[in-house]
DNA sequence: CGAGATCGATGACAAGTGTCAACAAAGACA
DNA sequence: TGTCTTTGTTGACACTTGTCATCGATCTCG
C-alpha cells in the first residue's frame, strides 16, 4: 500500500526511533508542521490499517514501531523515480543534477570519493 | 501547479514531440495506458486549465505545446525526492543505490565516467 | 465511587485524482 | 439542407489525502 506525504512524516519518526507512543509521535511532530493532535491520530490510524506501522498493546494505549523499514521505503520511491524520469537508471539523474548548478563542492567530492569506493 | 502522475504521461508524450493534436496524444497514450478517449480528454483540458500546456487554436482543433519545460519538471521532481529522503543531498541517493545490487556494471562506468568529466 | 483526563476510533468535509460517458458546437459530405 | 463525425466541455462518481472535532471507553486520583 502506498504511504502519503504526510504520513511519511510520522514514519520518519518512528525510524528515527522507535516504539513510540502516540503522545511521543506527537510531540515529535505536531509543531513542525502545524498539525493539531487529531491529524496524527488519524495519520497513525491509517498507516496501522496500511500495515505499515504495528501496533502493540502496552496496558490501555499502544506501542508504534514502522513494519515498513526506511530502506525498503527509500528504495521504492527512489527506483519509481528513476523509472518514471530516467528510464531507471542512475546516470542519467546525476547527469541531471551535474548539468544545473545545484551541485556544491562537497557534493561533488562527496560523489567521487563515493564512485571510487564502488569502483574499488 | 503539481502535474499528477497521470497527466506526466501526456506531458511526455509532448515533450517527445510538439504541438500535437488530441488526436495524436490519444494515439500515443491510450493503448499504453488503457485509457479511453474521454480519459485523455479530460486529463488534456486539467493540464491546459494548469497553464501546463499551451492550447493554439488551428481551426476547429487545438496543438497543444508542453508550458512546462521537462527539464523543469524533472528538476522539480528529483529535488523534491532528495529533499525528502536524502537531506538534499545527491551523494547519499546515489550511496543508496550503490548499498543495494542495484547498480549494473554498466552504470557504474557511466557513473565512474561522469564524475570525471564533472571533476575536471 | 465519581469527576476528569487520556487515547483510540469514527465521522466529517473539501480538494485532488483517475476514469468515463453524455452533450454541444462546428465541419464535412451526400 | 440535413445528417454524420470530430473535438472540446461538462457532469459524474468513487477513492485518496489532508485536516480536524467528537465520541466512547478506560484509567486515575481525590
Amino acid at each position: 500500500m502506498k504511504i502519503s506525504a504526510a504520513e511519511s512524516v510520522v514514519m520518519e519518526a518512528l525510524w528515527r526511533n522507535s516504539p513510540l507512543t502516540s503522545e511521543a509521535i506527537m510531540s515529535e511532530v505536531c509543531a513542525p508542521q502545524d498539525w493539531t493532535e487529531g491529524t496524527v491520530k488519524v495519520l497513525i490510524s491509517r498507516l496501522v490499517k496500511k500495515k505499515a506501522v504495528a501496533a502493540k498493546a502496552d496496558g490501555r494505549r499502544y506501542l508504534y514501531s514502522p513494519l515498513l523499514s526506511r530502506r525498503d521505503y527509500v528504495q521504492g520511491e527512489s527506483q519509481g523515480l528513476l523509472d518514471r524520469l530516467f528510464d531507471g537508471r542512475l546516470a542519467p539523474l546525476v547527469m541531471h543534477f551535474s548539468d544545473g548548478d545545484t551541485l556544491s563542492d562537497e557534493d561533488v567530492a562527496a560523489l567521487k570519493a563515493l564512485v571510487e569506493r564502488i569502483g574499488k
